[in-house]
DNA sequence: GCGCAAAAATTCATCAACTGCAAAAAGATG
DNA sequence: CATCTTTTTGCAGTTGATGAATTTTTGCGC
């Protein structure tokens, strides 16, 4: 459910802030204003979950851990955390899903900031990775549970089908304006193998900065193997 | 009739071949007759399980079908299902871990046949597409289920996750005799990428031919990518 | 064919993830 | 306080998945 949100227009100081974006950043702790006792037990039920669940995790492994526990560690209900979670992995990650902003949409459809696709590509992705550069604690402890329970990389996938199709008709949307002949499903993995291999290489740097920073070295690898199969 | 391989009860000693080598390689084309009925009967109700997973997925929608009409149609116990596979969707998808022929790999890490990373990439995953090219019939159904079902591409990460450890020996491996800078996190993205890419371009093509055959021109695609954002 | 040992399938029990529904509790509002 | 709305909660039920004991099947020597 979309939380109420009357105003329409916020005159931000924060970074990459859209209409689209709203929703996340009054999701983090962020946003003192206190719009009802009710949204702000939402939010602290959810965060309660969030921390319960990671923390039992980190402790007892995912398959030792029930929402039977991880209710009753955030004292609630059982029922009560599949209103807030799908699954037992959203709560254990995390999981919000944030749009794109709409600007940074709108540029790239538009021939992107540079007109070069890939590195156009490469603000998209920064754009994707603000958010978790934002929530940082609990990515930084999704990650480190996600190292040690691989079976959580399945919300990985169920990310990328979410947006898969939305990528798609980015895509498609700027081959209007700027052909160009690569596939969108190569676009699509490209985008998440850009993700990945920032927040591992943020994960190595031992979560310092924002992940986007480790972007630019991602793709840069990415130019260096392709130009050493080329010249040689 | 899969003439590939699963798994084989008895263990005929192979000689030759390097321990650490082995454990990368599974069962590959290991039966040349049909030895035992015992082992005939496991793969026909393999098959059997299969082939009725994938019909009546097809016909109502991977929700709608439960293991117990599964065992049913294929004339087992629902609990024998568990026995040949560990969950619903690997029998869907007809889930069979192949592994690398010893040779390739020994090449890859040896400096792979052309000394180009990328190039050489591009055989592993040749020879990672070839059973896909094999089953044929399995994986095309495979597909177009993964097409309807999303849900079902979550298999993909695990198997990415299965061989993400394997692949990462592989190129430390290489990396000790011909070093390189690239991470290995962003070289298996990119083996996960250019299987995707071909298996999608395979299935765009309409299943003719080998899937491997639409690797070349995925890695054209990303080179063009790359290339385009070098000469700008 | 017969019996025996191993392997596999089956039966039965159990657990946990998840869902729908209706009642109860708690905020919001006047 | 009275009332309306939102959210939580209890409960029953379905399904995926696993473990243990038991029965059936198979391979094989006699």
């Amino acid at each position: 459910m979309a939380p109420t949100s009357s105003r329409e227009t916020v005159a931000p100081a924060e970074p990459g802030s859209s209409p689209d974006l709203r929703e996340l950043v009054s999701a983090l702790e962020g946003s003192p204003a206190e719009q009802g006792l009710r949204e702000r037990k939402k939010r602290a039920r959810r965060a309660a979950l969030i921390d319960a669940a990671q923390n039992l995790v980190a402790e007892h492994g995912l398959d030792a851990v029930t929402v039977e526990m991880i209710s009753a560690e955030a004292g609630v209900s059982p029922r009560t955390f599949f209103n807030y979670f799908e699954s037992k992995d959203d709560a254990v990650l995390g999981a919000e899903d944030t749009g794109l902003p709409e600007d940074v949409i709108r540029t790239f459809v538009e021939g992107g900031p540079t007109g070069r696709l890939l590195s156009d590509l490469q603000v998209v992705v920064a754009a994707l990775l603000a958010p978790a550069g934002e929530a940082h604690d609990r990515v930084m402890r999704a990650m480190d549970l996600m190292q040690q329970e691989p079976a959580l990389l399945r919300r990985h996938v169920v990310w990328m089908d979410r947006h898969k199709s939305r990528l798609g008709e980015l895509f498609e949307a700027r081959r209007a304006t700027s052909p160009f002949t690569t596939d969108a499903e190569l676009l699509t993995m490209l985008v998440l193998l850009m993700l990945r291999t920032a927040l591992v290489a943020w994960e190595h740097a031992g979560y310092t900065g924002n992940p986007a920073d480790h972007l630019p070295a991602a793709v840069a690898q990415l130019v260096d193997l392709v130009s050493a199969d080329l010249v040689s």
